[in-house]
DNA sequence: GCTATCAGTTGATCTGTATCAAGTGAACCC
DNA sequence: GGGTTCACTTGATACAGATCAACTGATAGC
């Protein structure tokens, strides 16, 4: 069984521009940059209509950016434990994130990762039901439940957009419970790497290269294998042709249509 | 490797009360019956405190009633199908529901059984992710969606109890994926009972002798086993005095504590 | 340059669960 | 009352993937 190696809580105040408002969980390993300047609605990202605000009305924006805080973390830093109280929503503006669950002995399973532009951190008066860490370095942009409860009382549209993307992630929790429940290993892994590259075209990036922003240990924890058998699957992969390795985080794939029968077992 | 059985559509017009006011997904199978009353705050239903609308201000209760509608269906028939346009969420006012996602040679993973309060066919402008099928008689409140977030606009009551509804649906699917990522055989039916009880009690009803909506089958389509396994390890625990199984579709759990630990590898 | 570390890979073996097959008992029907 | 059906159980065997172990190559530190 997966054990979780010890995620090392690094205190890190080399940051000429860290300001902290408020406190929260993990506070003193985030690094608030308040000279970020980008595209984004508000000004404090470069997401553009990737960002949670866009598209809101400009008073609606200016409040959430009067509550908005941009933390910046590095590889393998904790954004907040399972079990604390939930008080904010994050949104990816640049690096990745796994959530996971752990059990008593150490078995871990990851249930999410995210990428710029996705949200993460849902939690209604209660406490997080996962563990967030990131997975490479890591800028996001916070924003308090509170707050954004108390602004949607008046801009539903915030809260029709925070339903649109819960909505999202649940039908994508119902194809991961698919694939968990039912998929061999072969078809975990394809099934993976197709969303990525999907994830990939559908953003606009190339959908063939596609970077591996996880090692093989956390895709063996979230499709629920071992890195050895993830490892051995891919490298069947390769010399059947249906993926190319030009490195270990980087995988090509020439023949989408193939690797999606292997998804499904089509194939 | 589990198969569906192909659920008969069958159709029933014995009933005396039919009236169809719209078509939807499913109708042909629905018996809408008018003549229900009950304690919830809009008189279609009994569900009193779970109802969805309980609570809300008198005009809301009343627009809900307006496009609200009661179905019942009878154990197997289909409400909707994975890929139907999705319009409606519906609310059990009693029975049982399983929701499920089919692999093109028939494999079967059932990623949720809803009861008597649950609601579920979340969906905004896309296609249902899952079907969705009685399991045993059936009633429930059926919901427009279209209806639902007009209504928001103007009560944030209900999109704010919708998204409470959906963040507890989405920390079950955390718990979910690490049940079929991680857990063993032993340790998934143990979780699975213990999930019932633990509702069971939180809704007021008796947490030990908990009545079995469904088969062994969906047990194992739902925990990533087969009924084998499933009705293996149920003996198991019978022998060992886990559990009590005064008949197939009733399990009472003397002692909650040792279960809890079979749940999780603690024992 | 030498060593340590760490991610990934590959090989040999073991095992938990699936698969295949048959048996039991309750409910239903003619 | 005898047969059919269907859900569940039990037994024997097979196998996919886990486990244990060793190897490779890249990176970092001194």
């Amino acid at each position: 069984m997966t054990r979780s190696s010890a995620t090392a809580a690094r205190l890190d105040s080399a940051s000429g521009l860290v300001t902290t408002r408020e406190r929260w969980p993990g506070d003193t390993l985030a690094r608030v940059d308040q000279a970020d300047r980008g595209n984004g609605p508000c000004g404090h990202c470069d997401l553009g209509t990737l960002a949670f605000c866009d598209g809101f009305a400009r008073r609606t924006v200016t409040s959430l950016m009067r509550v908005q805080c941009t933390l910046r973390f590095e590889a393998h830093d904790t954004l907040f434990r399972e079990g604390d109280t939930g008080v904010a929503v994050f949104n990816v503006v640049s690096g990745a994130v796994k959530v996971y669950k752990l059990m008593p002995d150490g078995r871990r399973q990851i249930t999410g990762f995210f990428f710029r532009g996705d949200m993460f951190g849902f939690c209604l008066d209660g406490d997080y039901a996962y563990t967030a860490e990131a997975v490479t370095p890591l800028s996001v942009c916070r924003l308090p439940m509170q707050r954004l409860h108390e602004l949607s009382e008046t801009a539903p549209e915030v809260q029709h957009r925070i339903l649109l993307r819960m909505t999202a992630k649940l039908a994508q929790f119902h194809d991961h419970v698919l694939l968990l429940g039912r998929k061999t290993a072969r078809e975990r892994v394809a099934t993976f790497l197709l969303a990525l590259s999907e994830r990939a075209r559908r953003r606009g990036d190339p959908a063939s290269p596609i970077p591996l922003a996880m090692g093989r240990v956390d895709i063996a924890d979230y499709v629920g294998l071992t890195v050895e058998t993830v490892s051995r699957t891919m490298t069947a992969f390769k010399r059947e042709g249906l993926i190319d390795l030009p490195s270990p985080n980087h995988v090509a794939i020439p023949d989408t249509q193939a690797l999606r029968a292997a998804s499904d077992g089509s194939a």
